[in-house]
DNA sequence: AATGAATGAGAGTTCATTCAT
DNA sequence: TATGAATGAACTCTCATTCAT
């Protein structure tokens, strides 16, 4: 006897939502293992048997957090134009990457968590979507030095550069905040890495 | 009335060594929450209260650990001289970086770990020792600048910068190796980086 | 940021209570330390767990134990009226405490247990609340004394005196039914009291 | 195979004594069960393994504090002579049994924890010797009661009254000291018990 | 005679999950 | 849809005892 699956309610809809947004606050910072669904359900204001009255168990909740994130952590790079000038590409690629990571700094500590642990959950999407799309990318930045456009690089290693510079002031933070004294580094950051990658790209 | 504090016997050190070697397999992977002694116990081929016979408990592995960490982990930095070339310095800090993602990389993860849950245990020393270091670095980079040596820019996103290319390679390790398909990220980033600061740092 | 404390539920009330009567029944047999968790889920009829869920800890069911006994431990002494016959009055005493090692040996045992521990978690009160009433009632019986309505005698001794012997059949239950060969001691005892007080006040 | 059981060394009978001094510290304060051997070993400034190494175990040594106390415990009752006078008998008696708390404090605690427990390892001697003893004791006094030399009364309840009376001032000195706010409550409870035990005898 | 090292059993407690309503 | 009540499994840690020297 399978579940119902009936359209979900407005009330399920909105608990959902409740829901993954206190599972990623507690998870982004603790892990999967560190983090205990009396945390969730606190930042929830639900009831532990609530909130597994929505989801299956913890793993579930975790799950659906990854898929959520997958289905926009790619949009940046995905965005990246072959046609485009290889220049404002990737710039703009960098400053969407940044802008994630100021906008949505917990979504990149759940990503980074994931991938800490070894990515026990997410290797089938690293080794198959991500490296498709990265693979295709890489492709496009090679027909761009080909063409003379851009300095000769690694193109792996350029986008690698680009995910550990912008995540890094996400994960990071708190370390940044400490050796900085205040807050707004991500602000302080876009000039600094807008004239890194235009110096790194230039012929 | 503090223990008597022995010197330590051999068989002693050896088992300590045994033990944080496990713990940090485990910490560094699992966090500090989500590891447990059992997981050290099996790694270290010890009994759990054998282990509690070394070490007064979880958390005193991990500060152990952390302790440990914390006197090389700065080194790097500190070795990066005023008195130098700019240029060699600062490539000789991200080879130095490089080196110990490559040859740390659990300690790098640990490290990670403590910093995304908020360097509940080390912000003191965030706030404190390291922030103290890298101020005077900073110092003399502003020197380097003000001399005209270097290009100009903000020091501390430069130093954000090279803790973000460097430590990438430890800490999303199995992405990299997923996205690559193949191991030695590291040996291919090093002309990456240094052709990287090089541009980045030419006048 | 306390607990909510919400209204108990009759549930709640009733399990509450069916614990701190298992953990009188273990705690005043074996004290603090000795007693387990496991044997007073086990005299309760509960899981340990689910014990766990009414109360923080062992310490706050023994807690619990110790504050819901003050509340009438002293209220035998209290009730001695300082405007009622010194005869009566001390005798009224005696019996009272008498019907309490009767109907309360338990209390009486989990109170001499934390006693002979040297009152760990007793002390304040006895050096504040039984204190201060004890000096109250030896002024009580000063003034008796100064009047000439019992024999002269130290206060303090003749109070001890009343607690010695009336717990004493509670505490050495065990003892008193061995030498014996049967029960009913108090019975007994009541007017061997009576015959002592009332030597020992006559003047 | 039994134990060699040779005549023990000077070294042996020292090290036993020091263990059960040190275990009746111990073993009077927290009971059988909430004792550990690590605190005896600590209060011994022995290691644990050299504790059992002169005792079979935590049992053995509470065993044997127990056997020598009761080599002890009955002598001030077994002294009361019939022949005597019941009156200086009886006091003499008290007068012993105060010693007994002034000077051996922990071993009425140790014995007194014992009873309260139920006296699960004592239940055979209080059944058979002190029983037999107060039996024997109890004629006595009924012969004095007999001969006129002495009011009537309960001999069990009289005993009883004497080892309540005395033992008091040992089991609950925590108590007493903080509601005297001062030491040295039995050299006050001295002549108090001589009046008390005079009032209550006369015919 | 003595002790550092080691462990199985069990202690108090946490936690994901289930039950009952 | 929601939640108090309940629990088995697992976790950290303690303790009496044993092993090896």
């Amino acid at each position: 006897m399978d579940k119902p699956l009936k359209k979900p309610s407005r009330i399920q809809i909105r608990n959902r939502k409740v829901i993954l947004e206190a599972a990623l606050e507690v998870f982004s910072r603790y892990g999967f293992r560190g983090a205990t669904l009396d945390q969730i359900a606190e930042q929830a204001a639900m009831s532990k048997p609530n909130i597994l009255y929505y989801f299956e168990g913890k793993e579930a909740i975790h799950d659906a957090l990854l898929t959520r994130l997958l289905e926009t952590w790619l949009d940046p790079l995905r965005e990246m134009d072959a046609q485009g000038d290889p220049k404002s590409e990737i710039l703009g690629y960098v400053r969407r990457k940044l802008d994630m990571s100021r906008d949505f700094p917990r979504e990149s500590r759940l990503f980074a968590n994931e991938i800490l642990q070894g990515a026990p959950r997410m290797m089938p999407v690293l080794e198959g979507e991500l490296k498709a799309l990265v693979d295709e990318k890489v492709a496009v930045i090679r027909g761009w030095i080909a063409a003379g456009k851009m300095a000769e690089m690694d193109p792996y290693h350029l986008i690698f550069s680009i995910w550990a510079l912008t995540q890094h002031y996400a994960d990071f933070d708190s370390q940044i905040r400490a050796v900085l004294g205040h807050d707004g580094a991500i602000a302080e950051a876009e000039p600094f890495m807008e004239a890194l990658f235009t110096r790194l790209l230039a012929r």
